[in-house]
DNA sequence: AATGAATGAGGCTTCATTCAT
DNA sequence: AATGAATGAAGCCTCATTCAT
């Protein structure tokens, strides 16, 4: 299990490539951090965050001229964080895999989403919490999902459909039903319900198996009772 | 249809209860959520918001005692209603209807839900913003779910598995997978790609159907399709 | 003689036809302007000026969006009033009395402009110090300048060029030079030597003299001294 | 004419005597005299002077212990520059000149200065901006003015009042009277209406014979014209 | 000498709230 | 009940100045 400040690599992970992060400017972010996601952004103020990070408040400003260049600098990257898997160069071999099910890509994703939002918790809640108030972030990451998740998804939707592995309905409501259900899944263990012990890779085979087949019992299983 | 300010009315079912709400109040509530909803509460300013409404600045505080009191106003009796047809008295009646399924009991909810949610959406974006930063609240609505929602619905999760209809796995698993394929219906419909043009009653039965029976096509269909 | 606030009911003239000015707001706009007239503006802090004025800080910007407003409130209505004999209606009319002549033209508009700058001392102060910085009003004031003192003056002395009382020279030159004198006069007494104990009167007569016939002793007088 | 930097030399001139600028001291006075002119002392920024000088915020600092120290780099030297052409040692020689007279006196003046604003346009600017705000140059420079200019040149006024060249007023008064000729020459040419395309040779012998003969027609003249 | 990150005091402005009318 | 002028605390941000490198 990672440290509790996993999702403080992770935005290094990107801002190392173009310039090193000085030790307080990194003390800056993690407060920053810390505050939003704790208050939201309009409700945190800059002195605050100033003082949890041991700085002088005009140190911020030094580093961010704004406050929302703040907020900025902590959502913007994940953005793209968010939806690592479709960005991959290789994610069309996903189905070229030649004994590949959707569900093991469903597998996949879960599991691969699930570990990155346990690790980035704090900035994913600041990312959902602001991205409704943020209009040209909004629109940068629709265009993002658009082009990097639901286009790619759709087609590796149409060839399962075509091998006839998945039922022949439009792949938009098949790509929105499992989004659902992944979303659904790592929310409540997550953020919904997270002291309720639950067993991860039980729910996750379960929620798989509830995305490929529905809850429905069988007709075969019912006869199989009534027997 | 309903007129845009339906969820007005909506407000006023509840508070009407207790007393009359004036003209102004009205107004004042309206011109509260219109600002909350677009700008988030921590943003909004009381003044921006008596402006709207065309009432003095102090007459928004005769009303109500602080900002907060005008956000609880809004927030707290749509708690309620949020999950509205689990406090039914005659809910649990729904299982004891002899030919009923658990089909037609989700296109129930489904389609009430988007009702509700259609016809409140600005109130509805308010109360998913600030639940989080409102731990009381938030408390208060965990525990109306947990009482109202949680337990009677796993009570009737419970009797369909008994009855052989639904798969014999943990009911809140079963649970929480409709609700999140409900709500993430109802949200894609209405927040995150309302410009798509759904033919709304055919995405409500293709999300029953994968509820109830997956996407991944059947054994038999297979084989027919092989033939 | 006037109380030292005489530019405050200057001001007053101006505004009262609008609307009604508070007593707070009064008390702003004296500190304002005394504040401004010492420091100059942007040296002056809107904490000291609601301090000077009684008020607090926050009242200000209740009636001025921005401390810069604040400052326009005073600079912009004396631009008109500094010119205000020439926009007079009747101006032209100096030129039409039959036994008019430009000595007592240039004698009356010494005598008002003098009586004017003294009882409006500090606010023409944060004029002249600030219109260098305010481009659009710098534009403003140019434009009526040119519009009412330059083009009418021009007329006038036009005029007196062809009834053969004023020498023939470019009009824009005897204009320049009668300015140059009266402007300098008015400020020497009242701000460059104001302790010096000037006959007032006196001078003003010296000065006329001066604008008219120069410094130079003229031939007959001299011829006169030699005898 | 000169380089657009004259004043720069000019400035170099009085420092150099006490020690040698770096290359940086320089900019930084460049930059310096740049932005107050344009903005104003108080509202020009070190960290923007800095940048455009091309040098470290800090090492202002170290060539100036204050902002202020910088202004007055700037201001104190150009104050006996003002008022160079009085202080020249053998200025009274000027008056022993046998067939000197005061129209040559101010011919000299006159060109002098208008050369020496030319060159040192925004230096002066600034001078005229702050002097007001800066006791102690205010003072210093008014001794200067009252010692070098004012005594001597009434000196100067009473020799040729005794020649019988200049008319028998106050000494003061005719100094003031062709200080604000002067005056409003220069600055009318240089700066109220610098796109005023002057025939500068023209104005400048127009001025000094409205200072010596004033405006008003001779009677002489009038008689020639009527006959 | 030079740098530039860091400081913290202070600046302008907003805002929720109060209260006399 | 309603108003809106007044408040002053707090917010964001700027800036002259310092100091370790």
């Amino acid at each position: 299990m990672q440290p509790p400040e996993q999702w403080v690599e992770e935005l290094l992970k990107l801002n190392d490539q173009d310039e090193k992060m000085t030790d307080k400017q990194l003390r800056i972010i993690q407060a920053a951090v810390e505050t939003f996601s704790v208050k939201g952004y309009a409700a945190s103020s800059t002195s605050e965050i100033a003082q949890k990070a041991g700085v002088a408040e005009g140190t911020i400003f030094r580093h961010y001229k704004t406050k929302k260049d703040l907020l900025l600098s902590i959502i913007a990257p994940i953005m793209s964080k968010l939806i690592g898997p479709f960005i991959l160069r290789d994610f069309t071999k996903v189905i070229d895999a030649p004994y590949s099910t959707y569900e093991d890509f469903v597998r996949a994703i879960i599991r691969n989403r699930l570990e990155y939002a346990r690790n980035n918790l704090p900035v994913i809640k600041i990312f959902m919490q602001e991205i409704p108030f943020q209009d040209d972030l909004k629109k940068h990451f629709k265009e993002l999902v658009s082009k990097h998740v639901i286009s790619r998804v759709i087609k590796v939707i149409e060839q399962y459909q075509q091998k006839g592995a998945l039922i022949n309905v439009p792949p938009l409501s098949i790509l929105r039903f499992t989004i659902s259900a992944v979303f659904g899944f790592v929310m409540t263990l997550l953020i919904l319900m997270p002291e309720a012990d639950w067993n991860e890779d039980e729910e996750i085979e379960l929620t798989i198996q509830m995305i490929m087949h529905g809850i429905a019992r069988s007709a075969d299983d019912q006869a199989l009772q009534n027997e």
